[in-house]
DNA sequence: GTGGTCTAGACCACG
DNA sequence: GTGGTCTAGACCACC
């Protein structure tokens, strides 16, 4: 499940967040193409407009350049500079983490432990957050 | 800066987050009441039916209960339950950083590092995130 | 429990309810005093400015009348006029009820079962409502 | 009449029910879209705001799932849990009736006239309750 | 067009 | 003073 329609965060940020992760990792290199707009569209489940929107961003970001019929590439310090984004996400939610955790009072060593166990359980993509929580990632939501 | 305007996750939920996190901190205990509508509105610089909302979603999940002309309570089994909730809201953070960090293929012994740095900067709640973070937790600011 | 905080209709509504059946059943008579506003505000656990409302309404509907330093009293007619009041007060819940149930598409023939079953199940007082009903009597309310 | 803004039950609440009810009756079938926000705002001459509230209610009572830019749709059972809720909400108005009767004394063979008379005029479905009554359902009104 | 959130300001019931 | 509801009108994300 590429993007979440329920997440808090607007789906073409997904978006952007999930290509400079592809970036990073390497899954498109430098002066390759990324996957067209529709045939992302079509990937996630989503309207093109959405797609359009999270690729105006990356480009604005200066990930990638688009070449009129021919595709959007990324560009030269593409993948360095998504490295960089990619780090600067993760320690954004861990920060964010932390600080929830330090309001409510947890000490760091529970800190750790919840970590630890967090890292171990994600090796299984499986939904990570226990039901009922706190969350603010997303709405509550509700089985269709 | 409890709340921020500026975030994606609604001005509701970080109400109810912040609270929630002060339940289980024990800023509030079983049957105190929990600061008015009036009074947070004005320390969060919020309109007060935008706390009037993070209230009711407080008393939906058990944690507060309400007395009409008296004020709002926390429930018996209050802090316990936020306890609960603060975890969880910290697991789902550290869920999401770990997961972008897969994506991005950063290797575990690099996640932890971050971790780790991010536990010692955030002693000092200066804002934790790098500008231009693939940071999909705030809307990016006109106006820096 | 002769009143309930979390019925959408206010308490002094209901207090005016309750006496309005007392004096129907002949609890009081015409000539005598019913429960001073104090006596009646520490056995509902309530304002007595709320109880001085609900009397002020049913003075004002004549069912009562006051005699300053005396008490107040159950009107000549009051008994009467009360029992008339009851009988119109079920007769709208009842209305509310097969409305309800005709929007629902519920045959007369359910909507009497419903009755009687109700009937049979509310010579024990307790809590007629089942749980998560689109009730619309009270707020959802949670356990302290 | 779909709603009633002097009834003591929050006009939401109304909307809440009335919709319930629709799907109880079949007027939504699941996978279906009830009317839009806007749509029923006009429809029944009231905020924006306010249905919103109704829906976001069903929504948390899983009688519906929300789709962002397509609508609000009838949950696969929806049908079914609205004609559980709708008997519900028809048993507890029957509820308090009998209650009503029985705190003014009434017979129980009184009250089942008073039911099946109910029953047979609410097949016009006129203003059902006579005026002046002990009527806790809606506000005293002030010009009639 | 759809739903979701926020602000501003009003009225009511309760204490 | 407290919370609860409603209106008016605004901005945003998504289709």
């Amino acid at each position: 499940m590429p993007v979440d329609p329920n997440n808090y965060v607007p789906i073409y940020e997904q978006i952007v967040e999930h290509i400079c992760g592809s970036l990073a990792a390497g899954v498109y290199r430098p002066g390759e193409t990324i996957p067209s707009i529709r045939a992302l569209a079509l990937e996630f489940v989503v309207n093109p407009n959405t797609v359009q929107r999270a690729y105006q961003e990356l480009e604005r970001q200066g990930l990638v350049y688009t070449r009129k019929g021919l595709g959007i590439f990324v560009s030269e310090n593409g993948s360095e500079t998504a490295r960089g984004k990619a780090d600067a996400a993760v320690a954004a939610r861990f920060t964010q983490g932390v600080q929830v955790g330090r309001r409510a009072n947890i000490p760091p060593a529970r800190l750790e432990a919840i970590f630890r166990e967090t890292v171990g359980r994600t090796n299984r993509p499986e939904n990570g957050s226990s039901p009922g929580a706190c969350d603010s990632a997303s709405r509550p939501r509700e089985k269709p």
